[in-house]
DNA sequence: ATTATAGAGATTGTATACAATCAGTACACA
DNA sequence: TGTGTACTGATTGTATACAATCTCTATAAT
């Protein structure tokens, strides 16, 4: 295996930090303090940071300093409209070309699920099921944009995913999709997506709305 | 007006070098001559590159050189079945809301246009056509990504647009587009917007094609 | 003749020092 | 008391030197 170099080191770094909530939306990340961290230069740290920018995940002010991202409602709003209406994009173009014993063994993993199975558990067949859907759509700008879209409302998902019952709702419709395109029935498949994804936004709503109260972002 | 940072110096030098087919397709950008022509230190240039890298307009292969990025068909595909999609989508976010206004100026200025009108002239309201479109879907994610699609394929579009009657029938096109929007007819408008991007998309595949052969890009 | 290998040159990757700019503070002044 | 101004510290922006890695060529071995 070829050695990982040290901006990609930076950039895995800051990018968990800020995904796991090590970071907090809103809070500065220094250059020397990351680069004091993992014992390399600021150069490197600097590189990941542009790169984590151009993602969305941090925002730079020039001369002023780099700031873990601050989701508005707004930015939700923007974000899972376009996820939305891209991803049947995709749906339409990969529902005949997806694998069938890839969808059977989804399908299989997704009701050995239970409300006691690890939520990585569900994390993990999610993120399966959109990968799915969006690799074979067979456009590479188009996937890249997704990843960036969806990197960019991660942070807040980990945390609504765990509210009760959405786990097992989210389960629900992730079936729901699988067998609909199980039966290239695009109509459905189109159906259930669109209304899984907008539930998703709603959750994720509510979370952005709770810590908005609480001052966990924001002040 | 406040002094522009070096590196925004090294970006839209190196863009519009790209655009204008100064620097072909496939060729390297060496970051010390750029830096050297510039007067200025590899890093804000390196910064430069990074960016346009994310634009999708140069490819970085580690360790081993830059270079301006050659659209395949592929690639063009991919770019238009995007822009047609986004596009229809911010248009019927904004059908509403564009000022009735700035349409009329549109209309008017586009039945100035002749076959002998300078072609920088249909680009501007080209660009002016879409910009309202986008700007008033009011997702700014949105606009962005379409930005950088179209960076993409500008540098082709531009001897593309060129072509015998094409600048003719484009004008139409707009026209066609601009009086669906000044109806507030939906149904319309989007089939006229998405008949023209097949258009321009056409136009730019023959363009495409004709280089190869001609062996201005890949060799 | 073909292949393998070592070395040189070119280019990007990284480290480090210095410059420029911004925010906040203390202080002078009205 | 309020306001403006110069100063200080912190942080990013830039310059430059050095390291690592890749490509290409010359050379030697089979």
């Amino acid at each position: 295996m070829t050695k990982e170099s040290r901006k990609n080191i930076a950039y895995n770094y800051l990018r968990e930090a800020i995904l796991t909530w090590k970071l907090h939306p809103g809070s500065p990340i220094v250059e020397q303090d990351i680069s004091d961290q993992l014992s390399i230069s600021r150069t490197p740290v600097r590189e990941a940071l542009k790169l984590l920018e151009a993602e969305g995940l941090v925002k730079v002010m020039p001369q002023r300093g780099t700031f873990v991202f601050e989701l508005s409602t707004q930015d939700v709003e923007e974000i899972f409209a376009l996820r939305e209406n891209l991803e049947v994009l995709a749906l339409q173009a990969a529902i005949q070309s997806i694998p069938i014993d890839e969808l059977n063994n989804l399908e299989a993993y997704l009701t050995t699920l239970t409300e006691q199975s690890p939520p990585e558990h569900f994390f993990t067949s999610d993120r399966q099921l959109h990968a799915l859907i969006v690799v074979n759509g067979g456009n590479e700008r188009l996937a890249l944009f997704l990843d960036s879209l969806n990197a960019q409302v991660e942070q807040v998902r980990r945390v609504s995913a765990l509210r009760p019952n959405r786990l097992d709702v989210s389960m629900r419709e992730h079936l729901a999709i699988v067998q609909a395109i199980q039966a290239r029935d695009i109509i459905t498949a189109e159906a259930e997506l669109r209304q899984h994804i907008r539930n998703v936004k709603q959750s994720t709503l509510d979370v952005c709305r709770n810590m908005w109260w609480q001052g966990t972002i924001g002040k």
